[in-house]
RNA sequence: GCGCCCGUAGCUCAGCUGGAUAGAGCAACGGCCUUCUAAGCCGUGGGUCGCAGGUUCGAAUCCUGCCGGGCGCGCCA
C-alpha cells in the first residue's frame, strides 16, 4: 500500500481576504516586537488612492515601542508577507499603511469564486443555533408590525444555515396570553351555533369587539381571566375551542408566510401553549433555590444586579397572585428546552426593543437558576417599533393598522402598473410573476435594509419604491446579466476565461465581488441583515457603472477582454441571486 | 425618580473593533438612449455629525455632564 498522500492538490479557495491580510498583519506585528496582544486595526481604505485596505496599527505601537510611527511603519512592511498578494505597500500620513492587492492575485480569486456554487465561501464549524423569530400574536391578524421580526429572522436562519450551522427555528407564537382568555369569553357565548371559521373570517374585527367588551362590559374582563385559568388548568371545554381557534389562526400566517416567501413551517411552531406543562416545574425550581420569594401573594424574583441607586433591587414576577403564570416563566421554560434539549449553542431572540429589559432580566434569573447551560449564549436582537408617516406609533385598534396581506397585495399592485406603464413585449404571464417578485421584494428590502434599533418610519411610497437602493434596483442589474448572455447566447457555466482587471470598474467590481464573505459574516454574527443589503447594493451599482463603461458584447471588444468581462457579469450575478436567496428574496430573468 | 435606546444633508438612512477630505437613496438642478434593458449611467449643489467638556498622535465612533425625542420599570406580552 502507499502511504498516506493527499489525494490531489487543494487549491485554497476564494477566503476571506480580510482575514488573509489580518493574520499576515498579525504575524507582522510578532516579527517587530509589537507584544501579544497589541491591537492589529485593519480596515478597508476609504479611497481609492489609499489601496483596497490600509493598515493603522503603527501608530498605536510608537509609544510602546519608543519609535517614529513611520519608522515602525516601515518595519512591518518590511516584515510582512505579502508577496504575490499585494502589488505595493506603502506608509502614508502618519503611519498608515495602505495595501494596494495585485490585481492578477485578485482575479484568480475570482476564477477560483466563479466555479464554485458557493463562490468561495466555506462553511463554518457548526453550531446549533435557535431562532426564535415572527412569533406572531394569534390573537390578530398579522399586520405591518410583525414584518420585522419575520422577515429579518428569516434571512437570519437562511445566512446562519448558508454558513453551515444547524438552525432550530421557533415560532415562539402568543396563544396562551390574557388576551386569549378574552377571546375564549368573547367566542364562547356570541359564536356558539355559528361555524367558527365564518366568525372568524375577520380576526381583527373579532379582536376588536373582545377587546371593547373586554374595555366597557361590565364583568368581561373577570371572565376572561377566569378563561385563562381554566384554560392554562386543561378545562377540556376551553381546550376545544382554544384549538379551533389556534387552528384557523395558524392558517392565516401560514398564507402569509407563504406570500412572503418566508421557510418557517407548521412544524417549527413552538407556541406559548406548548410550554405549559413546565411551568410549575421553573416556579418551583426557582423557589427551591431561594430565587423566588412570595411578595404581595405573587411569586417574584428579586434582582439586586439591577437595583437602582437606593439599592432597591428589580422586581421579576413568575407567578401571579391569583397562581397564573406570565411570559417571564414562559419565557424561562423556552430557555431551558433550548439550552439543554435542543442543545442550542446560541439562542437568538428578535423582537421589538420594548423587550429588552424583559430578556435582560430573563438572562440573568435564567442563568442564577440553572435554566441555560454556561456555553449557551442568548441574544436578544432588538428592533425599533413601526410608526405612521406622521412619526406616531402604529395603532393597532382604530383601523390605522395596515394588515399585512393587504399591504403586500398593494405592493403587488403597485409592481404591476409600473411594469404595464412602460413599453415592454412581456406577457401577460411574465407581467404577473414579476410583479410578484418585484413588489414581495421591495416590501422585505425596505425593511431588511434598515436594521435600526430605533423606531422607523413606515412609508407607502419609500416602502414601495422601485428606484434607488431598493430590491427592484438589484433584481434589474441581475437582469441586465442575464440579457447580456441570452443576447451573447453563451452559458455561463460553460465560461473558462480568466478574468483581466484592466479598466478601474472593473477592478473596483472584483474587490467588492471579493468582499461578499465579509458581509456574511458580520451578518451571522450580529443579526443584521442590512449589512448585507448594503453590500448588494454596492455590488450592484458597481456593477452598473462597469456596464455602462466596459462593453461587453459590442463591436471591437477583443475576445479575451469579452469573456473575462463575461466572467465578471457572471459572478455578479451569482453574488446577487446568492445574496437575495439569503435575504429571502426573488431574482428573476427578464422584467 | 431610575434604566435602556436614539439625535449625522430638506426627507429616509449607512458609517464595522476610534483612523486620512463623514457617505448613499429620495427630493432639486444639469447632461446621457438609431449601439449589451434609461427600474439605468455621469455630474452639480446641500452637513456646526444635538450641545459642552474629557481621553487619544487621531473622536460621528470611547467617557462624563447637559438639551431634545422614544421606550421601559410587580401581577399584559
Amino acid at each position: 500500500m502507499n502511504t498516506l498522500k493527499p489525494l490531489r492538490y487543494r487549491m485554497i479557495k476564494t477566503m476571506n481576504i480580510y482575514e488573509l491580510l489580518l493574520d499576515k498583519f498579525k504575524q507582522a506585528l510578532a516579527k517587530v516586537g509589537a507584544p501579544e496582544g497589541a491591537q492589529a486595526p485593519l480596515t478597508r481604505s476609504t479611497r481609492p488612492e489609499f489601496g483596497d485596505y490600509q493598515f493603522n496599527g503603527a501608530m498605536a505601537l510608537a509609544k510602546v515601542l519608543g519609535q517614529k510611527p513611520r519608522d515602525i511603519a516601515d518595519k512591518i512592511i518590511q516584515a510582512v508577507e505579502l508577496d504575490g498578494i499585494a502589488s505595493k505597500l506603502e506608509v502614508a500620513g502618519p503611519g498608515f499603511i495602505n495595501i494596494h492587492l495585485c490585481s492578477q492575485w485578485l482575479a484568480a480569486q475570482l476564477d477560483s469564486a466563479v466555479q464554485d456554487p458557493r463562490l468561495g465561501i466555506e462553511k463554518e464549524s457548526a453550531k446549533t443555533v435557535v431562532v426564535d423569530y415572527s412569533s406572531p400574536n394569534l390573537a390578530k391578524e398579522m399586520h405591518v408590525g410583525h414584518l420585522r421580526t419575520t422577515i429579518i429572522g428569516d434571512a437570519v436562519v437562511r445566512i446562519l444555515e448558508f454558513m453551515g450551522h444547524k438552525v432550530i427555528r421557533q415560532n415562539h407564537m402568543g396563544d396562551w396570553g390574557t388576551q386569549f382568555g378574552m377571546l375564549l369569553a368573547h367566542f364562547s357565548d356570541q359564536l356558539q351555533d355559528q361555524v367558527a371559521e365564518t366568525a372568524l373570517s375577520d380576526l381583527e374585527e373579532f379582536y376588536r369587539a373582545a377587546k371593547v367588551r373586554f374595555d366597557e362590559e361590565q364583568g368581561f374582563a373577570d371572565r376572561a381571566r377566569d378563561y385563562v385559568v381554566k384554560l392554562q388548568g386543561g378545562d377540556s371545554q376551553c381546550l376545544k375551542l382554544w384549538q379551533q381557534f389556534v387552528d384557523i389562526s395558524i392558517a392565516h400566517s401560514e398564507e402569509v408566510y407563504q406570500k412572503l416567501n418566508v421557510t418557517l413551517k407548521r412544524e417549527d411552531i413552538m407556541g406559548e401553549s406548548a410550554y405549559n406543562a413546565r411551568l410549575p416545574g421553573i416556579v418551583s425550581a426557582l423557589k427551591e433555590q431561594g430565587l423566588a420569594v412570595e411578595d404581595q401573594g405573587a411569586q417574584v424574583v428579586f434582582i439586586q444586579e439591577l437595583a437602582d441607586k437606593e439599592g432597591n433591587p428589580a422586581v421579576y414576577i413568575v407567578q401571579k397572585s391569583g397562581g397564573g403564570y406570565l411570559y417571564s416563566t414562559t419565557d424561562l421554560a423556552a430557555m431551558q428546552y433550548r439550552s439543554f434539549e435542543l442543545g442550542a449553542d446560541r439562542i437568538l431572540i428578535l423582537t421589538d426593543a420594548r423587550q429588552a429589559l424583559h430578556f435582560k432580566q430573563t438572562e440573568i434569573v435564567g442563568r442564577k437558576a440553572g435554566f441555560i447551560r454556561e456555553q449557551t449564549s442568548y441574544e436578544h436582537c432588538p428592533f425599533g417599533m413601526m410608526l405612521g408617516s406622521d412619526g406616531k406609533p402604529f395603532k393597532t385598534r382604530t383601523g390605522g393598522t395596515v394588515k399585512l396581506a393587504e399591504l403586500l397585495d398593494e405592493a403587488v399592485e403597485r409592481a404591476s402598473a409600473l411594469i404595464t406603464a412602460r413599453d415592454s413585449d412581456l406577457s401577460t404571464e411574465e407581467v404577473n410573476q414579476i410583479a410578484q417578485t418585484v413588489g414581495i421584494g421591495a416590501v422585505k428590502y425596505a425593511d431588511l435594509s434598515k436594521n435600526r434599533t430605533t423606531d422607523y418610519m413606515f412609508s407607502w411610497d419609500s416602502m414601495l419604491a422601485f428606484e434607488g437602493n431598493t430590491a427592484p434596483y438589484l433584481q434589474y442589474a441581475y437582469t441586465r446579466v442575464q440579457s447580456v448572455f441570452r443576447k451573447a447566447g453563451v452559458d455561463a457555466a460553460g465560461l473558462t476565461a480568466k478574468i483581466q482587471l484592466l479598466e478601474p470598474q472593473e477592478r473596483t467590481l472584483a474587490l467588492q465581488l471579493s468582499q461578499f464573505v465579509e458581509a456574511i459574516v458580520q451578518v451571522e454574527r450580529d443579526a443584521t441583515p442590512h449589512v448585507l443589503c448594503a453590500y448588494l447594493y454596492d455590488l450592484a451599482s458597481q456593477f452598473m457603472s462597469f456596464y455602462e463603461a466596459c462593453p461587453i458584447l459590442k463591436e471591437g471588444v477583443a475576445a479575451d477582454i469579452r469573456n473575462s468581462r463575461l466572467q465578471l457579469a457572471a459572478l455578479t450575478a451569482k453574488t446577487l441571486r446568492t445574496g437575495l436567496d439569503l435575504l429571502g428574496i426573488d431574482t428573476l430573468e427578464k422584467m
